[in-house]
This record gives structure tokens, C-alpha cells and sequence, in this order.
DNA sequence: CCACGGCCTGATTC
DNA sequence: AGAATCAGGCCGT
């Protein structure tokens, strides 16, 4: 159980990245975070420029590259931030959470997330998240941090939506049960949908049951390589109402329109600075 | 294309 | 206290 550390140059604050709605598995515990990726428990630390590390995964060295990739740490994020501070709301929010980056999710966990997502707060998706780890995938364990691998999609459409109810997804049990084995029987590699164009890889997520514009906006920015998604929910709706004075209750594509072109090529970076400055305020 | 109601569930508000 | 509302929406009509 050695620690590794993997040295960058980079703006990185683990608390804004992982508490800011992108990603529910990560879990504080003292000054290590533990988390899943794939099928290997993580621990990380955070020193100025120096992330530490701890992983089941053999070599652990290999996690570096993994990390690097997961973190977006091939992102300029400082130039992006300059190029979105001429808006001065996002200016605001970045200096608020300098360190709040995009990460570039696994597409499957990431959809299934999201599907969980709709119509439910944070605590709940991560309830669900965890109920499936728990109740479906391998256990994993560094020292005394036990964690699960959330399951495949295989493993998802196979327990079926009867047992995804019963761990308490409600309604999306259906949803998530009919898309996880839509992706099994086509063995539909999410991972393509990165090959695509923007409007492509979202036609194709449209189509998946429990995905909606707000979910597949999500997902492509989340985990597709796709930085100019613009994913609308109510707190982002709320800032454009509040803050660009954007009339009340306009159509979802309408405000998308809007967004990729008043943010440019890095809107999803700019809702992620909106999103999570207006989450905070409210709860200040 | 838009508007509307229903939907699982748990916490919070009225 | 019990009902309505809110919470990172989607689906069918």
C-alpha cells in the first residue's frame, strides 16, 4: 500500500470538482478522497501541484496516465478560464473555484447517473449509486476503505428493473433497465459516441430510454469529449434568469442556442462555474 | 413544435 | 401534524 504521486501544473481542488454535480462516487474522508474508477478503488490526496496517490490497481504507476486523463489534465485550464472571464458572472465564479475542473467520466456510470438523476437531489443520486454498487458490483478495498465497482451495464440488465426498484430507483428502474440493455444486446460501445459530432453522438443518446436534452447534454459533456455542451437544469436556468436577464421559461434549445454562442466552444466549462457558484450561494 | 400531467422518493416548507 | 412543494426531468398524450 505505497502512495504515488503524480505531479502537474495545474489548477486542481478536489472538494469543488467532485461536490459540483458531475460525478457522484467520491467520498471525503479526513484529507484522502476514496472513489471507483472502473474496476479499482482510488485514494487521493491533494498538495500544491503534487497529487498523492493510493489504488488496487498493479502497477500503480499505471494509474498516472489514467489520472491525468480523468482529470482533464491535458486542458489549458487556465487560458480556457481567461477566454470565459470576458462574461463577468463566470469571471466571478471561477474566482471563486479556481480549481473546479471537468473530468472525463467512463460513458456508461456517467449515463446511468444521470438517468437516476432526473426529478431527485444530489444526496438521492448518490444513494442510488451506492445502493447499485453495493447491491451489484465487486467489492474493493485498500486497508481499511471497503468501496464497491459500480456494474456494468451487462450486470444492470440482467438484475432487471424489478430488483433496480427495489434499491429504491423508483420510476427510472425502467428507464435504466431498458438502456443498459439496449447497450448489452447491441454491444453499443459508448466510448464511439466520442468519434461523433456533437448533434450526432446527442441524437444517438436521445434516442436511449430515461435520456432526455438535459441528461444526454450531461452525459456529453461529462464523459464525450464534448466541451461546448451546455446541460440546462433549474440552477443553471436560474442564473440566466437572474443574471442575463433571459426571459422566464424559455424552451430548452432556445437557451442551448444561447449559451454555446455567448460562451463559445467552452460553455460546458462556463455552466460548471455557474452551476456550482449558484448551488453555494444558496446554501450561504 | 409546445403544453400538460404523472411519476418514485425523501427532505423541507407551509 | 399532515399536505404541498421541491429536488440537477422524462415520457406519453
Amino acid at each position: 500500500m505505497i502512495k504515488v504521486k503524480l505531479i502537474h501544473n495545474q489548477p486542481l481542488d478536489l472538494a469543488s470538482t467532485f461536490q459540483s454535480g458531475q460525478v457522484f462516487v467520491w467520498r471525503q474522508d479526513g484529507s484522502w478522497w476514496n472513489g471507483v474508477l472502473g474496476d479499482h478503488l482510488i485514494m487521493l490526496r491533494e498538495q500544491p501541484g503534487v497529487l498523492e496517490f493510493r489504488t488496487t490497481l498493479r502497477p500503480e504507476s499505471r494509474l498516472i496516465p489514467l489520472l491525468y486523463r480523468y482529470f482533464r489534465l491535458d486542458d489549458d485550464l487556465a487560458s480556457i478560464q481567461a477566454s470565459l472571464s470576458k462574461d463577468t458572472r463566470v469571471a466571478e465564479a471561477i474566482h471563486h473555484y479556481p480549481g473546479l475542473r471537468l473530468l472525463r467520466q467512463d460513458p456508461w456510470p456517467c449515463l446511468a447517473a444521470f438517468i437516476c438523476s432526473s426529478n431527485t437531489n444530489i444526496l438521492r443520486i448518490i444513494k442510488m449509486i451506492d445502493q447499485l454498487s453495493l447491491a451489484l458490483g465487486q467489492v474493493v478495498s485498500i486497508g481499511g476503505v471497503t468501496r464497491s465497482v459500480f456494474p456494468s451495464a451487462t450486470i444492470v440488465a440482467d438484475a432487471g428493473e424489478v430488483a433496480l426498484r427495489e434499491l429504491g430507483l423508483g420510476y427510472r428502474a425502467r428507464y435504466l433497465a431498458e438502456t443498459a440493455k439496449i447497450i448489452t444486446e447491441n454491444s453499443l460501445k459508448l466510448e464511439r459516441l466520442r468519434e461523433m459530432s456533437f448533434g450526432d453522438a446527442r441524437n444517438c443518446l436521445l434516442k436511449m430510454a430515461g435520456v432526455g436534452d438535459k441528461v444526454a447534454d450531461c452525459v456529453l459533456l461529462f464523459s464525450l469529449e464534448k466541451p461546448q455542451s451546455f446541460p440546462i437544469d433549474r440552477w443553471v436556468r436560474r442564473v440566466l434568469e437572474e443574471s442575463y436577464s433571459i426571459p422566464r421559461e424559455l424552451p430548452y434549445q432556445l437557451l442551448m442556442a444561447w449559451a454555446q454562442n455567448q460562451f463559445g466552444p467552452y460553455a460546458g466549462y462556463a455552466q460548471q462555474y455557474l452551476f456550482h457558484r449558484r448551488r453555494v450561494e444558496t446554501k450561504l
